[in-house]
DNA sequence: TCTGGGGTCCTAGGACCC
DNA sequence: TCTGGGGTCCTAGGACCC
């Protein structure tokens, strides 16, 4: 076989699992391969949705992210599943595992897909044969089937295994883009989502060729900064390397949670914040990371949602430090109204070992009360009015130098 | 009977500093 | 009797993806 690997250009394959979920049910429990299969947040809830659905189930109109009572309608014998997402991890961990055999350039992109640069692989075959060889293998030791792209590109590699599922195999070269590509509407490129799609309308681009072709001035009018890169993608152009570390360069930790009914109840509220800073303190502590900077979410019943987060003076790792900053954001933003969902994020995380240094300068081990410290801000609040607060957490941090 | 939960990146305005 | 300009940090929200 001919080698296709260009001497100037990059190999990269985009590897994404089908039907992730509902794969690896099946591949615990084989009768569940002839039964549409849909894996549902909450099955019992009234507001359970379709996380993902095997394609008996899609064949039948089911698809994600619709509300579970909407599957059930259109496919009355789908077999609900509760997600096992421990499991989901391990066979996750697996497969990319199994890919690094072939590469160390990988990049999970999610836990169901990801980039592996092949360029320098080629010892051990074509890139068709590598695709090929990693299709079945994960196949046969995983019973996880796979859609595999193969570009010289990132984009266009995300693209390629998006156009045969399951189990396809596409070479998408620059050269195709023309004949492939330019023809569809220009919302169907990764990365342009409803709005944008809308807003390039707006100005009549519609094709993803129109978009290729279009004066960058114009896009940039409707997109920002974000034009130059679309109108790239469009072309088939694509910089951005396979980065193995990215998964390890994680930003943010959050939990949140739609409440059983819309709810006014304070109680109850504060109930729901304990459980998230539990739950977000345990995967910090997993992760080994701390942070300075807490978001909290709320969104009320007619599904506004307010986001509101505060630097801190000083990093915190503990449940009881996340609940109280977490409280004290929700005390003084909520309007009273009845709320849907609340969600508590550790953002700006930063690993333990790290931040020691920075521990040290704040005095980390003799933790200050901060009970004065609110006194203080309830005067200076009466005073000065409520922007007052920053100024008091600065105050603080100057206190713990 | 509407609309999950986990993220990332970008934008834009105001504060603040030099 | 009119108010720089550049850089950085902080905050809120929007768009997008899986």
């Amino acid at each position: 076989m001919k080698k296709m690997y260009p001497k100037n250009g990059r190999v990269i394959l985009h590897i994404d699992a089908n039907a992730f979920y509902a794969s690896v049910e099946a591949a615990y429990n084989a009768e569940l391969n002839h039964k549409p299969v849909a894996i549902a947040g909450n099955p019992k809830e009234r507001r359970g949705i379709v996380v993902t659905c095997n394609y008996i189930a899609r064949s039948k109109g089911v698809h994600a992210p619709m509300p579970l009572w909407e599957a059930k309608q259109k496919c009355p014998d789908l077999v609900v599943l509760k997600p096992n997402f421990s499991l989901y991890r391990e066979i996750s961990n697996k497969m990319f595992d199994s890919l690094k055999s072939y590469s160390n350039m990988l990049e999970p992109a999610s836990i169901d897909e990801g980039y592996l640069d092949i360029t320098s692989s080629f010892t051990l075959g074509s890139p068709l044969e590598i695709a090929e060889q990693i299709q079945q293998s994960l196949l046969s030791q995983l019973k996880i089937p796979v859609s595999i792209g193969i570009a010289p590109n990132k984009f266009l590699a995300k693209t390629a295994s998006d156009m045969k599922k399951p189990l396809g195999i596409t070479v998408l070269r620059k050269r195709d883009v023309q004949e492939v590509l330019w023809p569809l509407d220009v919302g169907k490129m990764h990365g342009i989502g409803q709005k944008t799609a809308e807003k390039l309308n707006q100005v009549g681009i519609e094709t993803i060729g129109q978009l290729a072709k279009a004066d960058e001035h114009l896009v940039k009018s409707v997109l920002g900064l974000k034009g130059k890169v679309v109108i790239e993608r469009a072309n088939g152009v694509d910089h951005r390397v396979v980065n193995p570390n990215a998964t390890e360069e994680f930003k943010s930790i959050g939990h949140s949670t739609t409440l059983p009914k819309n709810e006014t109840e304070e109680r109850v509220l504060l109930q729901a914040f304990e459980r998230l800073s539990q739950s977000v303190c345990q995967r910090m502590q997993q992760k080994k990371v701390v942070t300075q900077h807490i978001q909290i979410t709320i969104r009320y019943s007619n599904f506004q949602t307010v986001t509101r987060s505060e630097t801190l003076p000083h990093v915190i790792e503990l449940k009881e430090d996340l609940f109280y900053h977490a409280v004290r954001l929700f005390r003084k933003n909520w309007n009273g109204d009845s709320i849907r969902l609340l969600g508590v994020t550790a953002s700006q995380v930063v690993r333990k070992k790290k931040a020691i240094k920075q521990l040290n300068l704040f005095t980390y081990e003799e933790e200050v009360s901060e009970e004065p410290l609110l006194k203080v801000i309830d005067q200076l609040k009466q005073k000065f009015g409520d922007n007052i607060i920053q100024k008091g957490m600065e105050i603080k941090s100057n206190q713990d130098k």
